[in-house]
DNA sequence: CTGAAAGCGCTTACAG
DNA sequence: CTGAAAGCGCTTACAG
């Protein structure tokens, strides 16, 4: 009544090794490309596991040979995001880390486990465990675990986070945020003239906004400017943070800068929504720029100048230092910062660029 | 000299067992939230637990328990993607229907197993036996596999495919081109009055720049209008593929149709593009239309007229279906359909649209 | 409620 | 080169 058809109890090693009249120590040899077995007996196996549709179990390779070929990525994720119009934007970033990640693991023949918690969710453990459980080593984004969390489950895998902390048991990547604050704002203030400009930053946890505020602030005094930031100038790495608190600056009557620094680009698209509901022009009237360079950067109007961090690499490179981790090699050292660069485009005041991709 | 910390034979069960004083079943029990143990014991296991770090190891729990909590998903990616100055754009599609399988399966404590062929692999076999080795169920983006190959791992694992075919031996998901198309076109030729189109599709193996090619061409002989298509018109889904076909449209001189409805937003993109080079206005001279909804459709120059699909549902409603199928029920049928929607803006001639989002 | 023991499906020394 | 057998780290009847 439950199992109308009562899985046909799968096809194991052992019924390969019958057909094919050998042991299943034969069938794992050739199975696993070992030029042990002779000829006739490959062809045997191999014959007996194209007609009999033989696939391995994983679980079972991965319990005995020790190595599972698995990493696990684990990252936060809104629990609904259906509800969003522009739900593609919104969180592409860590798509595009990801994609980062599996075009690394291809080339090693390893896989990629993805789990993402919740954005509220505050001990995540359980979820970052059970993935733990099912990989050779972990990437987790973002502070998702602290020292000690890491170091606990680090115990029994190796860990990379990304754009994540320091810490004695793991490896972070991340990018030179520093470097590249402090080229845009040089640029604001040696190319433009610019004298106040604010910061509108996301999260207090997280460390990519955290040094960009830094980087802000120190460039900031040292070119004598005013800078501008705090609590109001808080968004979230989303549109519709940056466009809040440009709102709320309006609906308290509080005055331009005249260079908005975003936390990253989502933030400067709100923002440059946000502005022109109120007619101020970009950047006649206010300079915007952003930082990651996603692709919609180039189709902002106007294109927005930004700070490109290779976020792609940034995936791949936290692919191949936890994959030396996993071979047993040493770490490379806590941490390994990625280049940025200034890309200047119209939002900053420059003359708008005319070139077409795709050429 | 190799092993320099041979790493310490990671904790099992009967350590912590030994630790708390009880048999590893009672470990066990009180792991999987049994009630049968008693307060006392369990209490003592959580400490031992706790204590001692301990995370359980996953392959083991898999082939005992036969259940892996994971899905794999498999599909084509371009190797070398770092080269591309808008990689971020190119395979989004493919990430969104990712994220929609991640969140589905998030609800039911399973990750998701990710894994990418290259595009010019013609068996990817190997790699897909893989995966469904390390999984519970198996999601195929586009034909990846003939019905044959799905015939044979279907025997191990359920699957089901993403805008596939369907097969006896799988579920497939895919969304309603028919209807989207058909209104889209009849929104071009009643409306507009648009009397000769063209159909820029993609891949001739891909089911579903085919279905919309068919049905491009059913709505068009309907209306008695002049239907463009062939492999001159033939693109790649992507952004340079588009911008290809109306170049070399331009280089021998043919005429441009009064519309041209793509197979896809990104395509479009590319045609606005090119278009935009040649000087060439849009809407004016041609319409262009997309199809996808992705969320820079919003941000084109005119806005772009598409049809709307449900991306990350579709990724969804795979998990779904795929889990139904793990938990031993019977197939819903052999496919399902997911709705589209007309989505009108700019670039079809209508007027521009001038709603702000984030409100 | 709890424990001893079998078994999940592979890989890999160890002999031959 | 090949096979018998142990073992990977869990879960779960089966007894008690």
């Amino acid at each position: 009544m439950d199992e109308t058809h009562p899985s046909p109890r799968s096809l194991t090693i052992y019924d390969v090794a019958r057909h094919a009249g050998v042991s299943i120590a034969s069938v794992s040899r050739v199975l696993n490309g070992r030029n042990s077995p002779r000829p006739e007996t490959r062809e045997r196996v191999l014959r007996a596991v194209a007609e009999l549709g033989f696939v391995p179990d994983g679980a079972a390779r991965a319990l005995s040979s020790r190595l599972k070929e698995v990493v696990g990525v684990v990252f936060r994720r809104p629990v609904d995001e259906f509800s969003v119009s522009d739900e593609g934007e919104n969180l592409l970033f860590v798509d595009v880390i990801n994609r980062g990640v599996e075009i690394a693991a291809r080339r090693q023949s390893f896989s990629v486990l993805i789990a993402s918690v919740d954005v509220f969710d505050t001990h995540p453990d359980a979820r970052i465990d059970s993935v733990a459980g099912k990989s050779d080593g972990l990437i987790l984004h973002d502070p998702l675990l602290s020292a000690e969390g890491i170091g606990r489950v680090a115990k029994r895998t190796p860990i990379v986070t990304l754009a994540g902390s320091v810490t004695p048991n793991s490896v972070n990547v991340r990018v030179d945020n520093e470097h590249g604050i402090r080229e845009l704002v040089r640029h604001l203030i040696a190319e433009h003239g610019y004298r106040s400009l604010a910061y509108l930053g996301a999260h207090e946890n997280s460390p990519d906004s955290v040094a960009r505020g830094e980087a802000f602030a120190a460039a900031i005094e040292r070119a004598g400017a005013e800078g501008i930031s705090g609590p109001e100038w808080r968004g979230n790495y989303m549109a519709d943070g940056g466009a809040r608190v440009i709102r709320n600056l309006f609906a308290r009557n509080g005055s331009l800068p005249r260079a908005i620094v975003c936390a990253n680009d989502q933030t400067a698209l709100g923002v440059l929504y946000a502005l022109a509901e109120r007619g101020v022009r970009v950047p006649e009237d206010v300079a915007v720029t952003g930082f990651d360079d996603i692709p919609v950067a180039r189709h902002m109007r106007p294109q927005l100048t930004t700070v490109r961090q290779p976020i792609q690499k940034l995936g791949a490179t936290a692919f191949d230092v936890l994959f030396s981790l996993i071979n047993g090699e040493r770490p490379p050292g806590t941490e390994i910062v990625l280049p940025t660069e200034l890309i200047v485009r119209g939002s900053c005041g420059c003359p708008a660029e005319t070139a077409v991709p795709w050429d």
